[in-house]
DNA sequence: TTGAAAGCGTTACCAA
DNA sequence: TTGGTAACGCTTTCAA
């Protein structure tokens, strides 16, 4: 059924239709509601195809993924954001387009979605602390917003984050507040910007108390088990093992948690583990109380606003730069302090 | 730039233009070239909505996850999976578009994205035992493949599938080898037909040996860390505890290594684990040496075959139902026997 | 308040 | 081998 075929039925011409269906204000109120009867009855859609001509409007978002990136989609982090992104589509009538590319194609990629059309805006993933994609989409003049930041870009694009940096401070202040002078990070690829900025984030904390990081308890890498594992294992050889670690993702945490494993040494007894990454909710304090963080729902919060962001930017034909920066919470697994509050955390 | 305007610059008709670019026979070789050779000056891309409203053809492939099905969107299998289906995609000049719905809007869903005519095709994720959405896709006339299959449907739908049943089959068997008599089962939601089959292949290996399946060491549920944590703790408190563990998930099995923590066991010494997934390198045999499946990747392969199959059958206006069934390998992390290899289980 | 007609950028049919 | 024209299904302008 068509719109020509629904006008017929209504003894109407295609205009009014479509004019009672995209809610004009011109059509009379008996007609609106005699074309909304008969669209149900007939169970009336709209071609997609043939309305994204007519307007000139896509009506879709894309993602693309570059394909190397385990970093991106084989992280849960990327599902939950994809996750929350998808919801605001879906509700605002938006297809979702996921495009994977090779690396080497990433640059091609944007351009020939550009011209092909077919989607109105980008959501940028994965931003690195130096990232081409910024300047590209700028000078293609698409529509886009960053799921991050990109330290080494000009500012003037629009972004939603989650506060890296506040966040590693303070739980490195945490472990501090506990006692706690030799502390690992176990951190992600520090080209990336999030890894960058957790860093900062660490190091300033440390320099607040006069702290210098030591180079030997801090790694960067994958963000697997395998990685927490041996980069444990390694430190808690070194003559002076560090006491605490703190993670930069729930499986990096799981292998310094094995590493631990293998040495008969506890958490929170001979050491303790701080992990920016949800799903630890079982890390329990002396009073058998969960200690959780928001990140994982933060995170599809954070896919939420991003598309909301791009489709106002969209709808109302961009402007000055927007952002949106959420305050992370963190897990922590400790227990040779005082049992930290959630809100000790989170302010 | 559009046709018409490329076509004005050659002084041919957008006719002759459009032959050339899409490989018609019909057109000179000379021409051919010029059209060629001016596209690319010009950088010239096809309009997609324009072609796809005058093709009728969407050259596009919907994935619909319902929301909450966390089974799905958060599990690493699912973007496995969407990872290699967007190679094939991508290749092919499919676009890739991601419907996320609320369980309750299921089939609307899949009736809105086949009236509204926005994909040519659908890939069905995490079938149920029992799954409404196979009839449906069919009297709608929307080609599908399955991701996975569903027993309690009728056969001559297409599917890819991994031998879920073979391979729970051939761990429970090995851990029997190995002399554990007591093994326990900690696996995904029934309802899901994975799960179904590798309870099947569990106790089928049991009764093979004239065995029952223990009830008390049988559980099914989300695959987190914290299930796995729960059964086998509540399992290890049993007057006859499992001297092994099977899981069918990753985190769940590093749940069951944190309940075997708690307790001062130890994995290979006191209780053997095999769980279906990858990620699990690090379990080593006596020899130090790495034991591993080719889960992650085979779902990656999954999601290729699965995209192509449904490519081939689009264009070919489907016919008779096509189907693949992928074996599995298995993670096995024991040692309380000979150190198992590789090839004892991909026979 | 309604309708006729043009237009969106392609492809496809029929002539030349 | 090429070109003119209709068609795809909708929106939008202009008239009535």
């Amino acid at each position: 059924m068509n719109l020509k075929q629904l006008a017929a039925e209504l003894g109407l011409s295609p205009t009014t239709v479509s004019r009672a269906l995209n809610g004009y204000p011109e059509v009379s109120e008996a007609t609106r509601l005699r074309v909304a009867e008969a669209a149900r009855h007939y169970n009336y859609r709209p071609n997609t195809q043939a309305k994204r001509l007519a307007t000139g409007r896509a009506m879709a978002i894309g993602h693309i993924i570059p394909l190397s990136t385990r970093h991106e989609i084989v992280n849960p982090v990327f599902a939950d954001f994809i996750a929350g992104a998808g919801e605001v589509y879906a509700r605002a009538g938006y297809d979702m387009v996921l495009t994977i590319v090779p690396d080497s194609d990433e640059e091609r990629a944007y351009r020939e979605v550009h011209s092909k059309g077919n989607v109105d805006g980008i959501i940028v993933h994965g931003p690195k602390v130096h990232d081409a994609r910024l300047p590209l989409l700028e000078e293609l003049g698409l529509p886009f917003v960053v799921h991050g930041r990109s330290l080494g870009a000009d500012p003037g694009y629009s972004w939603v984050d989650v506060n890296n940096t506040r966040a590693f401070e303070r739980a490195t202040g945490f472990l501090l507040d506990l006692g706690h002078r030799r502390i690992a990070l176990v951190n992600g690829i520090e080209t990336m910007d999030f890894a960058a900025r957790r860093r900062h984030g660490f190091e300033r904390a440390l320099a607040a108390r006069g702290l210098a990081a030591d180079p030997a308890l801090m790694v960067a890498g994958e963000m697997t088990e395998a990685q927490g594992h041996d980069a444990a294992r390694d430190m808690l050889d070194l003559p002076d093992p560090p006491t605490a670690f703190l993670t930069a993702s729930f499986l990096s945490a799981m292998g310094v948690r094995r590493a631990l494993w293998e040495r008969d040494m506890r958490m929170g007894r001979d050491v303790s583990i701080v992990t920016h990454d949800d799903e630890l909710g079982y890390l329990r304090n002396g009073a058998d109380e969960p200690i959780f963080t928001a990140t994982r729902s933060s995170v599809r919060e954070a896919g939420r606003r991003c598309a909301a962001m791009l489709l106002r930017r969209i709808e109302t034909g961009a402007g000055a730069p927007e952002s949106d920066l959420l305050e992370a919470t963190l897990v922590v697994g400790a227990s040779t302090g005082p049992a930290p509050r959630r809100s000790d955390l989170t302010d």
